[in-house]
RNA sequence: CGGGGCGUAGCGCAGUCCGGUUAGCGCGCCUGCUUCGGGAGCAGGAAGUCGGAGGUUCAAAUCCUCUCGCCCCGACCA
């Protein structure tokens, strides 16, 4: 048996590759830093989509699209975001063989051409709330890349929305915070933190950052949706401008808001292990596999009868089944396969099962003998696979949350901090009233950031574990991606 | 951008130091037969501009120069 994905222990960022090749989720492109997306991969960032993009609708968002090429002097409007993005962007200057008399930024993100638009759309108080979404690709020249956590072109949606007040614009953005959070724990079955975003972390142009953080298979923290409240500072820059009830001009408090591409990596390093990808059933391409087994021809024609009535009866009930029929490849193959491309519940059928009119399931969070269950009735089939894939659903979610909970340590001091980092690695959770030198001094140090400031904070007063000033302020530090 | 490692068949690699037949191996792929309850066996077969360009040489996967890409670490960064 050749080992084609390397342990989690041995080579972590090697394992990563591996699972994306051997489940054949993307590959490199002939383009550096770009990524071919296959279909399987294709089809986990479609169920991230259908996730997101239901709950934006059921809080009243709206989709549009803004174009992919942006005039250079929109992004030099806001100072805070020119010097956030600059270094980042991919510049067009010749279209059509000339000499482009403003040259075309590749958006990197749309605050500025959508701000532009907004300004015109809105005039008057009735024109708010303005709540669109746009799914697009983005580009961002980044030094150095890995598939779905950090690629030059990446696909996302981004929410913008326009208030007339700070208090309604924040609400929005905690508001969308929570819509990832939802989204991250009950689909993605990622336990996720959410937190404020320190200074020094926070979005170019935002007065305040949110974010949701997952920690990865390796300890490691996963920035995987943010949220920001711009203030005024587009609405300055762009003149997104609206009279109130008075009659007096106003400006708009606006934000923004994205998830992308990099929640395939969250679910593939929240949820694998050493035999490959662990998908959580509400995302999962294919949900159920079925594998039949035979020796004879008598055999074949049985088997695959059972399972083809099987597999539509869960189709009918809505699941997503596959029935692997392939005559080339042995039972043993298929199991492996299937497990390394994460399918959440697999269910044999041979003779024996045909037989006694039952099926063997087995459950991918659960390896080997351990998570397989002979004998159950063909009759209730649906309903078990049902009830089997929210069992899965939760297991995952439990697991990771575990994992997590294990891998939070709470230090008091800079040197315990540092042993525990060095030791354990994880998320080290303290109170916090350092500023932006004292973050890097100790990312220097460390390599670990303030990953976030969570709003969920019940630890109350203490003190600062780096100045040793009296704080409630909490903070999660980890090394992140 | 700095340091290190690596590009040889779809994937993983040997061969490179020390130049010399038709460039090998494992997996995968194709054909046939036997198989099939945890990565099947046998037989036959297809597939490689040795990352690219230039140079040295009678002769280059192998030596030299340049270049592109990938991986790890650092710097930087939503």
């Amino acid at each position: 048996m050749a080992e084609k994905i390397t342990s989690r222990q041995e080579d972590y960022s090697r394992w990563y590759l591996d699972v994306i090749r051997e489940a054949e989720l993307a590959e490199n492109s002939p383009v550096r830093g770009c990524m071919v997306i296959r279909p399987y991969g294709f089809q986990l960032w479609e169920g991230v989509k259908e996730g997101v993009d239901r709950r934006f609708k059921a809080t009243g968002h709206q989709n549009a699209y803004f174009p992919l090429f942006i005039p250079m002097s929109f992004i030099q409007k806001e100072t805070q975001h020119v010097e956030g993005f600059a270094p980042e962007l991919a510049v067009v200057t010749i279209g059509g063989g000339k000499e482009l008399e403003e040259p075309l930024v590749i958006r990197p993100t749309s605050e500025t051409i959508i701000g532009h638009t907004y300004a015109r759309w809105i005039q008057s108080y009735r024109d708010l709330p303005l709540l669109i979404n746009q799914w697009a690709n983005v580009v961002r020249w980044e030094p150095r890349t890995r598939p779905f956590l950090r690629t030059m072109e990446f696909l996302w949606q981004e929410g913008h929305t326009a208030h007339a007040t700070a208090e309604e614009a924040i609400e929005e953005t905690l508001q969308m915070l929570e819509v990832y959070a939802d989204f991250a724990i009950n689909d993605a079955a990622i336990p996720v933190i959410k937190g404020r975003k320190t200074e020094r972390e926070k979005f170019a142009g935002a007065i305040d950052s949110y974010t949701i953080e997952a920690m990865m298979g390796n300890g490691w923290a996963l920035q995987s949706g943010t949220s920001h409240y711009l203030g005024t500072n587009f609405a300055h820059a762009f003149d997104i401008k609206y009279l109130d009830q008075s009659g007096t001009e106003q400006y708009c408090h606006t934000t923004s808001w994205g998830v992308s591409t990099r929640m395939v990596g969250a679910i593939i390093m929240a949820h694998g292990d050493d035999q490959g990808l662990r998908l959580p059933p509400v995302l999962a391409p294919i949900q159920a596999v079925i594998v039949p087994i035979w020796r004879k021809d008598k055999e074949r024609t049985d088997v695959l009868g059972v399972a083809e009535s099987v597999r539509a009866s869960l189709a009918d009930a809505g699941i997503r089944v596959r029935l692997d029929d392939r005559d080339e490849l042995t039972p043993g193959f298929k199991f492996n396969d299937w497990e390394m491309r994460g399918v959440p519940v697999r269910i044999e059928i041979g003779p024996r099962d045909v037989k006694q009119d039952a099926v063997v399931v087995a459950r991918r969070d659960r390896p080997g003998k351990e998570g397989k269950q002979f004998g159950i009735p063909v009759s209730g089939i649906t309903e078990y696979i049902k009830d089997m894939l929210e069992t899965v659903q939760a297991a995952l979610l439990e697991q990771a949350t575990e994992f997590r909970d294990a891998n939070t340590h709470h230090v008091d001091s800079y040197g315990q901090f540092k042993e525990v980092l060095e030791e354990e690695g994880g998320f080290l959770r303290v109170h916090w009233a350092g500023g932006v030198e004292d973050e890097e001094c100790i990312q220097e140090e460390t390599k670990a950031t303030v990953r976030c400031l969570p709003l969920d904070a019940p630890e109350g007063d203490g003190e600062c574990f780096y100045t040793g000033q009296k704080t409630d302020q909490v903070a999660i530090f980890a090394r992140a991606y």
